[in-house]
Order: C-alpha cells, then structure tokens, then sequence
DNA sequence: CAGAATTGTTGATCTGCGTCAAGGACAGCA
DNA sequence: TGCTGTCCTTGACGCAGATCAACAATTCTG
C-alpha cells in the first residue's frame, strides 16, 4: 500500500474500566483485554505472563483461514480486516477489529477466516493451548468469552440483515453508525469524525459492494451535507439522517 | 399459513451419537439436545428434570425479538425459523431450526432474533436461569456450550459470504448443500430428497432474494436436470454441479 | 362442494448497482 | 523533480435481479 494510514491506536488503559489505576503499559499488556472486567486481582499478571508482544506493520497478515489456530490476540493498538475469501478471489470481509478486541475467542481447531493488519498494529498474542488451559481453571473467564462470542455472534446476524435487505445507502450509513459507536467506547471525546482505515474496496468487500458504489454513496451524502469527507475519515454533519438511514 | 407442511420429525433418539441405548422417549426428553455428547450419566436426567416439553403448531411463535429471554429451547421435531425485522417490514431470515437444534445458547439478557414453528414443532423448554445455574456447576458443559456458539458464528460468517458475494444460482445452490448437510445428520438414510418446510419467500428472506427469483433459480436448475422439484422438497440429481456451484 | 386465501410459477419491464473506462490525488522513491 | 503505484472519484453503459402482473395449484373454510 502507497499510504498507510495512522494507527489510531488508543492508550490500553482506557479500554478497560476497571483498571484505571495508573501503572506503566509495560507492566500492563493485557489490561486492555475486552475480558478483564472478570478478571480478579491476580489472574491478571498470571495472564500477562502468558502473552508476548506481536508488532505489525500495515498490510501483514497476523493468520489465514483455514490454518491450525494456534494463537488467541488481543489488540492493543492499530486495527485489523477478518476476512474470506472464495475459490475464484471474491472476498468477504467479515468483521474489522479494533484496539481491545479480542481474536480467536470461537477457540476452534482452525481459524475461520484470515486476518490482517490495516494499520501498524501491536497485540497481546497468547498460545492458544495455554490461554485455553488457563480458561479451564477459571470458569467465570469463560462465561466472559461465552457472552463475548454471543455478542459477535449478534453482531454477524445484523450483518447478514445489512447484506440481504438494504440498499447501498442504507448500507454504507449503518457500516458509519456501527464503526462509531465502536469508536466512541474507545476514546473519552465523543467525536463525530469517524477514523476509516480501511479502504474503499474494504468497505465493500464488508457491505457486499463495489469500490465505485461506495464511493458514490459516500459522496453522495457528502453532497447532501450529511457528512463531510476527511482524509481517512468522515465526520458526521447530520447525525439523525446517516441514523435514520441506518436503522430505516 | 394455509399449508402447514409436514413436520418431518426426527426420533430424538437418533440425534444423540452416545445415547442409542433404547429408552422411552417419554424418558429422555432431553437427550436429543446437542450438547448431550459432553453430559456425564446423572446429569442427563437432571437436565431431564428442569425441562418441559412445548408443543406448537406450524405459525406460531416460540418467542420474539428483543422480549427478555425467559427461556431455552432444544427442538426434538418439526423446524423453525429465525428471523429480524426491519422497522418498515424487509425481515432477514438468519437461519433455520431443525430437530436437535438449540436455541438461546447465546443466553443473552434479550433474543436477538424472533424464532415461529414452519411446522408443527415439539421442543423441549428450560427455563434459562434453571438452565444458567446448571451450567455454573458444570463448567464442561459450558465449553461445549461456547464450542457450539463458535461454530453458529462460522456459520453466520459463511452465510455473510453467501449473502455479499454470491450470486443467486450460487446462493440457492449453497442453500440446497447447506440443508442437505444437516438433514444428513439427523437421519440414518443418505437421501438425496431434501425436505423444504420453509415456503419460497422465507429462503428468499434467507438468501436475501425475492419469491420469484427463488422459484426462477430452482426452476432453472430443474431444466437443467441438476435438480427435481418434489412437493416439500427437492431431489438432488447432479449433486457434483449443485456443489459446483455452492463452493464456487 | 364452492369460494377464499396462500403459495408457486412465469413473463414483461424496470432499475440499482455492477462493469468498464478514464483521470485526479497523493505517497513513495530514484 | 518526475515516475510509479495505490487509492479514490466520476461518467457511460449493461445486466442481474427486483418489480409488476397474471395465473395455476393447492389447501383451508364454511
């Protein structure tokens, strides 16, 4: 890629609510874990002895479909595409991750997609057995990861109404709403400019588009003043359109 | 509905692999549950004892969208439908029932989804913090339980790909695969006659397709003798080409 | 059994989005 | 500075699938 964009990467300590205690990010890896709110006192070191820093630079690829999963990640700046690919090259792209998500919590044999950096990307990556024995001995960890799993699985259902029943507008306004709320958990200023460090093409491959529809539609409600269109960005002008779009 | 199709019930017996031992049904309510395969002996007639069984007619409906859900569900005959509705009426079906099927295994506070009998349906009830509680003294359980959320979530991420990036002969013929696969494994016989007891509008609602592109996809690959149009069903003649297609 | 309601099929026509093509903007690099 | 490779945008055009319409088949209802 010519241009790789920023990494919009978010300080771990934000991510996680309770642990706002000040400690050196050293020392604290995986305190950004999206299942640290049902970590005790004490499984949070144990965890961050089993994890080791990953650094990404953009394009590369943290693992493929398909392959023995032999690692969990937690993302702890920069962000990622998940994806699928069909025989003849037609990609899906089944979710975009961002600092504090969580990989490979389905926990199976093999992974189920790909996945790659969009940005410079840094993560906790646990051995996969490891994590997974941990998990065993602390029950509570795992109803976390239950609930997480549910969520994304709640998460893909409204894909699938996305990609079955809406129109290109209505597709392109709910992929904004949707990436601003996850934004919004991630920094204390509720901005209304929306980082995309994705491209145009990911952004279709996501909506089940074409690169040129997306870029209508974006300019399209660029033109009608509900956005404005920043470098590897959006703001948002009229909340209450791109939202009644979304949800309509 | 003015054709309720046949239920195309399933003994609850044959779903459960480690249970083949014969028992009265009346017995072993339970055992079809799919998570049957991870319960120790005594705990299956626990589960036993928190269950009651649930019968409902073809249309009606087993529970609805955002309602808190009181309670989970395995199906021991006839299927379902699980959809979401859009506020002006598009509705996206997001997956199919079928007997020892499990629904509420995401056991979140409210359904995601709305769930109503195609045909008539039996099912077996547990309250869900009955169910919730057991699970806290099983732990094992509780893998099973995620390791079957995980693999709903694969599904859900292979229905993305068929709904973004597929056309649709290569949807309804991924349709026809992906039923055939699960029929397979409830009944002994490896027919080749798919049963269809979801009308042609829900799998458009499914595929996200209309009723008449549905029927043209089917008719069109009953003139090209890939497949038999049968009442409540389909015979697959050219299995190689419909997979053809599927994977494609 | 007639009549109504629902489902399924087929044809004619329309249109949203894909496809193809061209050019601009911008970063990286020599 | 110009060259090169992405990415993004915009326009012209075509087509897969939606829409509209008519009708057949089936089942329900009284």
């Amino acid at each position: 890629m010519a241009s790789p964009r920023e990494a919009f990467s978010v300080p771990a300590l934000s991510l996680c609510p309770n642990s706002k205690a000040a400690v050196h990010c050293d020392q604290c890896r995986v305190r950004s874990l999206s299942i640290c709110g049902a970590l005790e006192s004490g499984e949070l070191s144990e965890l961050d002895r089993l994890s080791r820093p990953l650094s990404l630079g953009a394009r590369e690829t943290m693992f493929e479909q398909d392959e023995l999963a032999e690692s969990v990640f937690n993302i702890t700046s920069g962000s990622a595409r998940l994806y699928r690919l069909l025989p003849d090259g037609r990609r899906q792209i089944v979710g975009f991750a961002l600092p504090g998500d969580f990989l490979g919590l389905a926990l199976t044999e093999r992974n189920t997609f790909s996945a790659d950096a969009l940005t410079p990307l840094t993560a906790c990556q646990f051995s996969r057995n490891a994590f997974s024995d941990f998990l065993d001995t602390k029950p509570h960890l795992l109803r976390k990861l239950h609930s997480l799993a549910s969520h994304e699985l709640s998460l893909a259902q409204e894909q699938m109404v996305i990609l079955g029943r809406r129109t290109a507008e209505e597709k392109v306004a709910a992929f904004l709403i949707g990436l601003r709320k996850r934004w919004a958990r991630l920094s204390t200023s509720s901005s209304v400019t929306i980082p995309l460090p994705m491209t145009r093409q990911d952004i279709g491959d996501f909506l089940g588009l074409t690169v040129e529809t997306v870029s209508r539609m974006l300019t399209r409600l660029a033109r009608e003043k509900a956005i404005l269109i920043v470098p590897d960005g959006v703001r948002l002008l009229d909340v209450a359109r791109i939202e009644g779009l979304a949800e309509m």
